[in-house]
DNA sequence: GTCTATAGTTTGATAGAC
DNA sequence: GTCTATCAAACTATAGAC
């Protein structure tokens, strides 16, 4: 159904992004213009996700880069369309890879499956996205003006591609038709998306082990023998 | 053993406070002076969790109870000491029920399913302060002093429970033994608190339904059928 | 593209009258 | 226990030199 952002472009491409690009141009040459501006974005994200948004100020931004805060906003044009870059870019890519897992077919549970382990395999990449999302969801949301709303649009649209893999899997029997479809992606996505803040890839578990742990519990729990379902 | 916050007072009493109280005396009559405080605390909490800890002004706060900013430094000295209370409160009393579900003893399922429903039945009535911790964890924790040492001090103490029961579990061959112990109290305990984001009583489910629900999940899993072990 | 310099706000906290 | 008044510090953002 096309991005959460796009207001025009009624097509239904699955590559649309979930805010309209900054530039089409420029972005070819090393060295860019805008290879400078993501590095500063990346440094930037750092420091929203170890400090919080509100309390990470432009200056320490911009002694990170080694340069004044007032050379930043020849850059950007305010704090909050940093923030903005850092969490649009990480929705793109992640809407992405679902609508892809979903194009690629299969039964409810091998979906499901490769869902969790998109989210997992996120968790490295896009930490300091992530760690932003979930604690400066709230601030974000309740800033004047529409410029964050995407972020509900974008979260309408990952929790419609889960629950209809759910409600699927349920009307093929292959999962169970006493769980509230709606609740359990809930708890699916928090638990995947929390584990942000803990999660290191190097310790004990590498990103597959998790994930394969975690679908391990999700479908099979964690009893042994047989079910003892204790509901009605 | 003992609270995690109390320096000196080494006997092991299961009542131990996570910090110590800040003042024993009056409490007793009404309209005292620490109802008015905690009533101040209260109106803080909600704001915090509204809109984030450094978000908040004192002037909001203040504000939120019909008085000026000036006249909050008469109930407290200083906004950390407000957040301070909020969190402090909190996790005496959840810490307070772990300790006794563990006391009251039991087989690790039922006791797991105990220490499930006391999560779930905290996110109503400490909500502010479920949420305030979540999001501004990170931020308090690096604040210059040891002030909020005592929230790594509560959150070892409560994993070396879940952790301790998990084990137990394996051991009686309660649990499945192929998953890692830590891993799934961090899942466990991960899914609870974030729910706060999300749950409201008087929904399709109330408290004790969703604790089913997740208790239901959680020991036998979402798949219908037998087992289908794919792992090692 | 960065620096200097600073405008214009807002913040947490204090002192003293009442 | 609240208000008045205010301070010192910190903040985001801007303007113009280089």
């Amino acid at each position: 159904m096309g991005g959460v952002n796009t207001r025009k472009n009624s097509g239904g491409a699955t590559t649309t992004p979930v805010k309209r690009q900054r530039t089409t141009k420029r972005a070819a040459s090393a060295g860019s213009a805008s290879e400078r501006r993501d590095h500063l974005v990346r440094l930037a994200a750092d420091l929203f996700a170890r400090k919080g948004f509100q309390a990470t100020t432009v200056r320490e931004i911009a002694e990170e880069a080694g340069i004044l805060s007032g050379s930043l906003y020849h850059h950007f044009d305010s704090k909050e369309t940093i923030v903005d870059e850092v969490l649009s870019t990480f929705l793109d890519d992640l809407i992405g890879r679902y609508r892809a897992a979903l194009e690629q077919g299969g039964d409810p549970r091998s979906i499901l499956s490769e869902m969790v382990r998109i989210g997992f395999s996120a968790l490295e990449p896009h930490r300091a996205a992530i760690t932003v999302m979930q604690n400066d969801w709230n601030y974000l949301r309740s800033l004047p003006g529409d410029r964050f709303d995407y972020l509900v649009r974008a979260e309408d649209e990952v929790e419609r591609m889960w629950v209809g893999q759910i409600k699927r899997g349920q009307a093929v029997g292959q999962f169970r038709p006493d769980v509230d479809p709606k609740l359990t992606y809930r708890m699916i996505r928090d638990s995947i998306w929390v584990a942000v803040r803990w999660f290191r890839p190097g310790g004990r578990l590498d990103t597959d082990g998790i994930a394969e742990h975690y679908v391990t519990v999700l479908f099979d729990g964690l009893a042994t023998g047989e079910r003892t379902s204790q509901r009605g």
